[in-house]
DNA sequence: ACACTTTTTGAACGACATGTCAAGAAGTCG
DNA sequence: CGACTTCTTGACATGTCGTTCAAAAAGTGT
């Protein structure tokens, strides 16, 4: 098991991550080995070598994108109230339009780009897609459980509700001088979600 | 004031449709002039004649899309019931994305490869996304005082809630194999939306 | 110290990008 | 008909793209 001969100068972690932030502010097509190696430090052979092309570094970087919404989608279910962590994600999507323009998310991105046609992509948004609105779903169906959301509303319909809304508001909030102009759009879709007839066992 | 010389052998109508329908699907930077070509049967030299440069002819082909948006916005408010009119506009996407795939918005498509960075393509956005979310927005209000739309509704915030939607249900929809799995979250933005507490002057 | 293995390096490749240009083609107008 | 103007044509200039490769460098293990 023990490897021989001259060892790798960088690390794979790095690159992968300093990869992720390029073709996330960039997209895939319009990164170019060369701003990768400017970047990275890393030269087109190294690249090549340790990953076998642009396409297949480009997948590991948008992998690892999905793992981190899947940990988010993951987190949203967590104790307390959800509705305010659902809500504070969405500001955050505005928000990080405002400070880091030019990004938005990564698996919204890539599907524009290059879905449908990239199958390996695709299935990688597909999955990270999939983990968000489950995790969506689920953190609803607690807050359902717990009195925070009315006991008539269908989570999964509302999850791909919420989905779709921070897809949209990351497009949105590319051609807004102010993103948080947007804002009261989610509160608006929060605002269906509240348990108002009393039924519930926990309220405020 | 009369022109002399050679007249053009193309129609100028037709070629801003054929490179729309090509920048549409493919996006601005993965459309080349051969492939202008080849669509559209004219040379690049006669392009540049004509337009000056690819993006020239990208923004006038972005002009005409967001001029079809406004039309598209105009009549939203039209006589009748608004609510199946906004329905049947945020399920089209849909069914879109099924019988006409890789295409989505092309705002959002430019939004997303673009923005900001593009300052013609931004304000061409910027005024698509304006024009759809004021459209809804005053639909919203027509439908309000004829009662179909509940009176504490907030028609600008939920204007942008739709108009955040459609965009994302564009941008899942390239990720989904049956883009209509994703309907019901259409109608539970709408059943927000819906008088329920009889305050209407003309319901069924 | 030596043989061996792997990585790094930077130049080079073919393909394709956008944009240009000189020459010929095809009209208009006196 | 002939002078003039504009458009078309397709080759070309220039640059960048993703990718490959042979040689040099830098490690490992005995």
């Amino acid at each position: 098991m023990s490897r021989t001969g001259r060892p790798r100068s960088f690390d794979d972690d790095q690159i992968i991550g300093g990869a992720l932030e390029l073709f996330w502010r960039r997209g895939y097509a319009a990164t170019s080995l060369r701003d990768l190696k400017e970047d990275l430090g890393v030269l087109p052979g190294s690249l090549y070598a340790a990953y076998g092309s642009k396409h297949a570094l480009f997948l590991r970087a948008l992998g690892r994108y999905a793992d981190a919404a899947r940990e988010q989608a993951d987190d949203m279910a967590a104790e307390g109230a959800v509705l305010p962590r659902i809500r504070a994600l969405l500001l955050d999507v505005l928000q990080a339009a405002h400070t880091t323009p030019g990004r938005g998310c990564m698996l919204g991105n890539t599907a524009a780009e290059l879905l449908p046609g990239d199958e390996a992509a695709g299935r990688l948004v597909h999955g990270g897609f999939g983990a968000l609105e489950i995790g969506l779903k689920q953190a609803l169906q607690a807050a359902q459980r717990s009195g925070e959301v009315g006991p008539a509303i269908d989570c999964g319909a509302q999850a791909r509700l919420l989905l779709g809304l921070m897809q949209g508001l990351h497009v949105l909030a590319r051609a807004e001088p102010e993103p948080l102009r947007l804002a009261d759009a989610v509160d608006a879709a929060l605002a269906a979600l509240t348990n108002h007839h009393g039924t519930d066992q926990a309220s405020q």
